[in-house]
DNA sequence: CCCGGAACCTGAAGGC
DNA sequence: TGCCTTCAGGTTCCGG
């Protein structure tokens, strides 16, 4: 599932091969993909545009086009951008980009939650992202403040992209953990030191996991279809039944949001 | 504005 | 063998 450690990964394996291409086809085999404009203007204002540079924002991706525009692209939960030199028969390949050098670039995407938009101005899509969590903006004051007077669990927080943009599920359990924080706690009720642990745990997480070029926990494929290995770090999560490397205390699942989060109820307490 | 829950999707895995 | 349930979770929408 693609949090910001993958879709960065994404985007610097991508650049050498894309940057300074032109496309010179689009065929979306499932055309529910294309999120604005319409499946023809998006089509006709894509084709023979130059690729200038690529970016990432959360978890969204955007190609900026020599037109002035750019192509946004969020891969959800079950996405991947491969790229290809010889077409393949694979039923979940819902859009297909061809580049000017032969090379294509395939939108994988099986439960379809995939989305791409070409847009004018890409504050369209993200503009109401929070800060980069990685970026040097983002301070201890700054994630104390966003925190301040919340009563939702600290967990749904982390989550909240117009809040922190990037981080998903699984960092956010991860980060939880290396804070030595309960999911569950309200995000206002976090001392001035747990903020600071948060804050550290937050970028240390995701700079490990950007150094291991992702988790690929599931449907999570690098462009050269490789695969991730931040998974093999993990913690707590997806790690239910078995103990923790701390204390040996089996790791709990609970549900928060309607989301799986796991932890280790002896170093996270309440 | 804040919070929580459902809906969108489909395949994998486990239980019976 | 096959059916049923659970799990996976990013984002958006809706109701309180």
């Amino acid at each position: 599932m693609p949090e910001l450690p993958e879709v960065e990964t994404i985007k610097n394996e991508l650049e050498p091969h894309v940057v300074g291409r032109r496309v010179t086809g689009v065929s979306l085999p499932w055309k529910g993909i294309v999120r604005e404009p319409s499946v023809n203007q998006f089509r006709a204002r894509l084709i023979g545009q130059r690729i200038t540079g690529l970016a990432r924002r959360g978890k969204y991706l955007s190609f900026s086009l020599d037109s002035g525009e750019s192509l946004i692209i969020h891969l959800k939960m079950s996405g991947s951008l491969l790229l290809k030199r010889n077409s393949t028969d694979d039923r979940f390949v819902r859009a297909v980009i061809s580049l000017d050098d032969g090379l294509e670039l395939y939108f994988r995407d099986p439960r379809k939650f995939g989305r791409m938009w070409l847009v004018d101005d890409t504050r369209t899509v993200v503009g109401k992202l929070g800060p980069e969590p990685l970026e040097t903006g983002f301070t201890v004051k700054l994630l104390a403040g966003l925190l301040r007077g919340r009563a939702a669990p600290i967990k749904a927080l982390l989550c909240d992209q117009d809040l922190i943009a990037g981080i998903g599920n699984m960092y956010a359990d991860e980060a939880l953990f290396a804070a030595g924080i309960h999911p569950l706690r309200p995000g206002g009720s976090l001392s001035a030191d747990e903020v600071k642990r948060l804050h550290n745990a937050i970028r240390q997480v995701l700079r490990q996991a950007i150094g291991k070029k992702g988790a690929s926990i599931i449907n999570y494929y690098r462009p050269d279809s490789e695969l991730g290995t931040a998974h093999f770090h993990f913690r707590v999560a997806h790690r239910r039944g078995e103990v923790c490397y701390n204390c040996g205390t089996p790791i709990q699942r609970i549900t928060v949001r309607n989301r799986g989060t796991y932890f280790c109820p002896r170093c996270q307490r309440q």
